[in-house]
DNA sequence: TCAATAACTGAACGTCCGTTCACATCAAGG
DNA sequence: CCTTGATGTGAACGGACGTTCAGTTATTGA
């Protein structure tokens, strides 16, 4: 019997919830099925739902661990002061912690219309924080003359378009080391910006 | 009687190619049934199969026609003259041509994994064909010495990610006309080039 | 020792899926 | 006028789907 007042056993939630991620990465949402990933668990298809009360939960509670994740894991990121150390730091930050989690990525990025209305503006709440916290930077650089941008939301939408667009052909020991592509990707986005 | 000597109608094919790209692209390829295309064509499902021979190939014969398009009308674009000139060119097209085909890009980006392997293929190597386009732009400009770029391969995919990105936020008759939001892109992307 | 309970099985439920096919309809060609 | 062939219907196929649930197992606290 667990010992926590929590139910449900703590080795068995997580594998679940890694089997779906992983699958649902691979091949959507849609396309795989409760047995799919009972099979991966090492389960039969009704234990799954021990742990969610269906399928749509738990991809809404995947989605909703990332994103929230995400906007930790910026908080507690070292930033540096000014406009431009601080957009530095949300280019490094942004590239480093999507590599880091491919899988999630994916799935925040493709799975948004799988989501039921209700939670689909949940997940986008929590998206729109995140973009916000790049506007800002932009916004800042713009006000003290650091940067030059017509239009803080495109630029914002431009910026986190391109260093999303890592995810899709990096490679872990491929050609060029993520320090690299941090590097690069910066000095693109320092001189899309007009600093 | 079809006076043509091609089978099947005419009129119905094309419904059934655009009620089948609306659904994949606001559902997803494994979401959407025969039955929901047909319904929206008016006929019955079975019917469906005068179009097509399966569902697989009809999401196919859109990517693989999407593509086809894409590579024509860049090489039907005016290009000006040197590599400036023709980056522009570009930066212009993909956004213009996007914007008026959502659905179509949508499925071409996200439903790639939905191909079968052989198809998925065939799919690729156009999508190659048109980012090396763009690559050997940048190629010929970082010859000139006109841009100053680190790495081709990586600004190529860094500019088309940034490009495409046009399509999740811009809206028709929004607070910025497509104009504007060309003009401002292609800056961004001279700056980012180095140029 | 034994009742309690968490963890899980295996079968079943109603429904829907992609696809097939025997048959109906009907405009046009000879 | 009557055959032909394109165009479609509607029912059916076997299988897979998400989800439920009565029952089995194993482990624990008292």
């Amino acid at each position: 019997m667990a010992r926590k007042t929590g139910s449900h056993s703590e080795i068995t939630g997580p594998l679940v919830r890694k089997a779906a991620q992983r699958l649902f990465a691979r091949k959507g949402f849609a396309a795989v099925t409760m047995r799919e990933i009972a099979a991966e668990v090492g389960v039969q298809a009704g234990a799954l739902y021990l742990y969610t009360p269906d399928k749509q939960t738990l991809l809404f509670e995947l989605m909703r661990t990332h994103m929230q994740e995400v906007l930790a894991a910026w908080e507690r990121e070292p930033k540096g002061e000014g406009p431009l150390k601080r957009l530095e730091a949300f280019c490094r930050f942004h590239i480093r912690f999507h590599l880091e989690r491919p899988d999630d990525v994916f799935i925040a990025y493709m799975e948004l219309r799988s989501l039921t209305p209700e939670n689909f503006a949940v997940i986008e709440k929590l998206r729109h924080e995140y973009e916000d916290h790049l506007e800002a930077i932009l916004a800042a650089g713009q006000a003290d003359g650091i940067f030059r941008i017509p239009d803080t939301r495109l630029a914002t939408m431009a910026i986190i378009a391109m260093l999303t667009g890592v995810n899709t052909w990096f490679r872990e020991g491929g050609r060029l080391s993520r320090e690299r592509v941090e590097r690069i990707y910066w000095n693109m986005v320092r001189r899309a910006v007009g600093a």
